[in-house]
DNA sequence: CATGAATGAGTCTTCATTCAT
DNA sequence: TATGAATGAAGACTCATTCAT
């Protein structure tokens, strides 16, 4: 699933300490080089996961750089060493983070746009579910912004990804007839970019709207355009 | 102009030395506190100058972070010292920088606006300008988006700002019959959001779209949307 | 015993080394707050009590300002960083060490004044026990006055602390009858005056008179003045 | 007058901007070396003097290290520049000032002392004179007690100087037949430290008793000590 | 004489990382 | 695995002093 670095407990492997496809993961991460730090105990795996969520809780709400190994060990109540039982660096677990934040939005989102009956209900659902998904997890939102400074290749991946996702779902609607886009890549960057700011404004800055309404001004705009008649 | 924060040398004082608006500016500033670090002479507006100009180029080609004070001084050509002469720290020239590239990106696009025929027109002539700018001055994006974790209100300024201001042209072309907006807060986003990953993915990333191009899809995006007929 | 500050090592964590009652304190100090920086480890008492004694050595010899942190860490054979693990600042070694100097002076003269048959012989033992032990150990002499300018609580606590306790003596006496005293403040204040200066003279700038001779003479001065007859 | 430093201005330069005796020191002062920086212009008398002001406060409100130069021209209403025009150095200013500060102290006691009409008498009345003077200038306290750390020399000197002249007061009085006392230097110290501490608790940190009263208990105590009868 | 911009050596402090127990 | 003491490179900031105008 996520992708792993060499040697590095992943998010993926962490996620073996609750869903069930976890043993094949955490198998094949077993299988990987010297340096694995994958946990092999039930114990292990459990103290990945406090270190992860503090992190994920601690860089949201301080960022990358004011954010120190001693706060997240503290936080997961573990001694400061034993972060670097699981992590070779604090570069490591901010990456491995994104991966799984920048998954766990997809996952997310995926599910509402599948249920939608056709391309443009699709976006609309798609957005809503984001800006509800970005509400309750607001400190995502950051995460995966500081990336852009602290691990670019991981902020341009999410976000190109991001944009192929909605590229594909608008190349297959236009195939079937249901829109008519000029250039799927612009287009699609531009719908991202407006989901983005929306969640922005809207999930982070101030929830003066709800995920509906905003959602369904936004596809009125892509759908209609703002030219009167 | 530029908003000022007590016994800082502001960027508003800089531009004194090159724009003729700026006296007045300067003038306002001299007369300040007691602590206040304005130059008093041609020599001192100069290496002001000389340091925001390397503050730029350094914040926006090694991030916040990474940039030391050393690498701004000895770009400027100036001794370390000299730096705290004219900002009290790091964080203050990235302040001054921030809002400066807010009003410079806002100066540049203003002209290309006022002289369309009409709402729809402007905004596409705004984007247009927009991304020539962008990929004209990388390091302003860097800046202006590091900002949300340096310092988040001139952050979240320079966007309100932004939406304040698509906002207003928006509520005017509806008022003159031009468009139909049913959120102009939302719509207002929503476009920013727009030509804020297009810059990202056609301005910095990469240059395989003329601006023109990029402006036209988007226009014809928010102009009359995707569905067919 | 020793006061503590929230947060800093203490000295007297630090007596715990060697003093039997100080488990006491040393545990009540480990109950303390999570910032807590007391040693948990042997290891960790013993470094911390290396960096005391080099810091009262080199605070002695070179004075508060002229002391580098680098000067303590070296002559404790630990790394720099090492003693950010036991204070948090410069200020924080000296004041631990003022409270402990000022602890040390009261010990070392307590039981000599407790051995005297009457009010008089008490304060005569007590300055010859004073001016010996100045004699052993002159960097605290100059730690504890340069108080006045490092930490001026200390400063005022020990002197007030002192002159407390000659006021006590001094009533005691009184009630026993031993002596007659128009005001025991201000003449505590006097006595602790001359003390302290006598320790200057002869204790710290030179040694050309015994503890006892000096003593002696001061005591006869508080004993029956200068008036002939 | 004051001793003087090769090519420092002076204190005693600064007093010829307003005593008559000044002139001889100041031509003294002249004939200096050729580092001399004695002001030669009224204007520069005046300048001098407002620096000598304003390093006594900020220096007895700050202490020595927490005062930059800035703080001093600051407070004389100068450029900093001008600092260096009278004054080599930090040291300098400070070293002219513990010595104008001891000559003060002196030169207001020693009235007091002359009209007093027998030993005992005279140190009552230089005691008193001393409170008096230190509960109007609190901050002579303080430079001449830093000086130990940042000048000793002049530090040694002045007490030095002060013992000296009791001694000398005690040798005569004795001579005279109006006391006994069996060791001068030592009981010089002793009476010194006596009015020192006694300067600090009711002059510098306390007001709760006058000066006379504080004068007269330590008199007494001098005279005839603590034995009853 | 006065000014204030420029200088740069010096210091404290932080913190990611290592490692012995 | 877990612990927490030890490490030391790195970096921001201060401030006495110099000097050209």
């Amino acid at each position: 699933m996520a992708g792993r670095r060499s040697g590095a407990a992943t998010v993926a492997a962490s996620d073996a300490a609750s869903g069930p496809a976890a043993d094949g993961a955490a198998a094949e991460a077993a299988a990987g080089g010297a340096t694995d730090k994958t946990p092999r105990t039930a114990r292990g795996r459990k103290t990945l996961r406090a270190i992860l969520d503090a992190a994920a809780a601690e860089f949201g709400a301080r960022g990358f750089h004011d954010t120190g190994i001693t706060h997240i060990t503290q936080r997961a109540g573990v001694a400061l060493g034993t972060f670097y039982t699981y992590f070779n660096s604090k570069e490591e677990v901010f990456r491995a983070l994104v991966r799984d934040m920048s998954a766990q939005v997809r996952d997310h989102v995926a599910p509402a746009i599948a249920a939608a009956p056709d391309g443009l209900a699709a976006e609309r659902a798609g957005l809503a579910s984001f800006l509800g998904f970005v509400r309750a997890h607001k400190e995502i939102y950051r995460i995966i912004d500081e990336a852009e400074f602290v691990d670019p290749d991981s902020y341009r991946a999410h976000y190109q990804n991001t944009a192929d996702r909605i590229a594909l779902r608008l190349g297959e609607a236009e195939r079937r007839g249901d829109l008519s886009i000029a250039d799927t890549e612009v287009v699609a960057w531009a719908i991202m970019g407006m989901n983005v700011f929306l969640g922005l404004r809207f999930g982070v800055l101030g929830d003066d709207r709800t995920p509906d309404e905003v959602a369904g001004i936004a596809n009125a705009l892509i759908a209609r355009g703002l030219v009167r008649g």
